[in-house]
DNA sequence: GATGAATGAGTATTCATTCAT
DNA sequence: CATGAATGAATACTCATTCAT
């Protein structure tokens, strides 16, 4: 009764595609089209999955943020114990150098679809969901840091918005400076900046 | 600096109408065409002073930028003489509530804008003068600053990178949010920890 | 005549469907996705059913005509027994107000198909034969009127003709008109003249 | 200042064309690429001249409707001054061998375009203005053959009406039968039938 | 009998741009 | 300086249809 649904392998097949167009090209430029050419199918499969391409944009915000893999870092983040060393982890990974590796390729189409969310309700809830699930898990911790005395503000939320302040701007900032051989050490200075503000009273 | 031609006059206000088509429909629906229909001109105008669409963006690009009236606020800065003062008045300006005011239908067309940085070398350069003009004037200001005893960090560029992080990370951030009722209580975080950290040893 | 596949009950289900999306969207926008969609089946099962689009729209001038259920009209006449009841009878279905009642929403559809004819030797036959069984029925008619002394002309062919021209010309003119409040008194009128010219020498 | 505007011209060029693809292959086979096909130009100049198909479409049977040239005919009839052959005149004319001829190759699109005014309210419009001219013109003709004693009705819209709905009739009848050899006949029988009809008391 | 995958041609319309006037 | 004619490539999407399951 029917063939097996292959739907759901396809659409990520496709959203991956879509995704590397916006990086090459620009999402302005990026077409279905152009998307079935670089996967060799007809335009028109596309649509067969995605009735329209508003809903496919939707789709690939929604896996672009989830590729955001907060849960893997938050496993090694689990396996330390000291508040201290929890403390300098976070940090280092949120304005540390390898944010910006990580974040290399992906940081084009992020702000393409950040840019989306001025005009797009559907697209700037999920921003605002992913930002949500961020700011949970850094109030979490901001807890732990101040029950054992690491940080000296006691409430989670200031904490977790100044780290992801820092952690935006200085993405955004790297974004248009484009210097790397300089940017070890603004992040290192930066660090120890954000450290001594959270931790000193 | 002599008179502004016609041909000047005309392309600005082709710029502001361009402007106003991508804070209304986005960058990538901002098309020649809706741009003549808005003015009352007929597209082929458009052409005739900037030769291709590409033009006209680095233009608008550069429209954009010299919008964000730093001059301005410059003027106000240069009749305060006290040093904590002026440090104040700056950390005012760049973290406190009205930058989203002023910003704020900018807001949008600036990251369609920044976006296209990352494909555009032309833009991408606007983008790093702009910033580069940006960080002097506050580098300016820090140096004051720390020569007066007011902050404690004698390298003007670490400030001014500081502040510049802060400020690109509290605007990006409140627009996700979107949540101007607790904007006041934010902004007023931001900057009491900003000032505590520069001041403080 | 035996019983009804279940294939035919398909095709019948298929049929109303396929009217009902012409009646409603027009010959031209009807699409077998549409009708699919309406009948919540998947496209491919219509192409099952009528190998191509064209079987499809040959059947619905099919089954449209068919609707044009005289037989029901006939069996109700052939009850009266007085010639001149007839006459009238025949008279007061094809040029009455209720004609344009029963053909309402048919009208539309029925134009469509109509239309199809010029173009599509198969379905002009379909229509061909309709008007053929609609002739003989009233020739019929018009000899046992003639005999009985009822009408003047003694060509049922004649008769015949002159009725069905009279009754299109009518449902035709009344599509355009699409005025219902002074129909009563046009339809009034045409069965007048229509009497007066077959009964009078 | 600009170029000459030619845009009538060639929008009754391609009204022309229009018209031609619509005889030729069908009102739902019109498209816009073969209209420019045939015209041997771009597409999307035809959408220069008219923004959109509907407008097209519209402008087609603006076009259409005002082919029936009747004030051409009504030219000849005004050099008839008898009263009695001016009525013999009018109903050859629209109950006539001659009047299939004329509206030969019209016919099929002529219906295409009636169909149209089932779904769409500015060509029914159209359609009642250009029935209403008609029947204007042939009620000012009855009050003439009225008062000369030629016809028995006093009342000119009850005979406009009646000559309408038998034109009408008659090119219906006559597209579905397709029977030249004997239209002559039925031709002359149906103008008998008229004459007799609004003639005789 | 019915579904969903896949295709390829086709749809109207928009795009930036060129050129003649 | 400004218009309108004209182009050709591109857009998202719909179409009927085929085929595997």
């Amino acid at each position: 009764m029917g063939r097996k649904s292959k739907a759901d392998e396809r659409k990520s097949e496709i959203l991956v595609h879509f995704y590397e167009v916006v990086k090459e090209e620009g999402f302005e430029n990026a077409s279905i089209a152009k998307i079935a050419k670089r996967m060799d199918v007809n335009p028109s499969l596309l649509i067969h999955y995605f009735k329209t391409k508003e809903e496919m944009v939707v789709d690939l915000v929604d896996f672009l943020l989830h590729r955001y893999n907060i849960d893997e870092q938050y496993a090694k983040l689990s396996q330390v114990t000291d508040a201290r060393a929890r403390f300098e982890y976070v940090i280092d990974i949120l304005l540390g150098e390898q944010w910006m590796d990580m974040s290399d390729g992906h940081h084009s189409v992020f702000y393409a679809c950040y840019y989306l969310t001025t005009r797009h309700e559907r697209i700037l809830e999920h921003f605002q969901q992913m930002y949500q699930q961020f700011r949970d898990i850094i109030m979490k911790e901001a807890k732990g840091w101040y029950e054992a005395g690491v940080i000296v503000y006691d409430d989670p939320l200031q904490v977790a918005e100044y780290i992801i302040t820092l952690n935006e701007g200085m993405t955004y900032y790297e974004g248009v400076l484009m210097d790397r051989t300089t940017f070890a050490k603004r992040s290192k200075r930066l660090r120890e900046m954000a450290i001594k503000t959270l931790t000193t009273a």
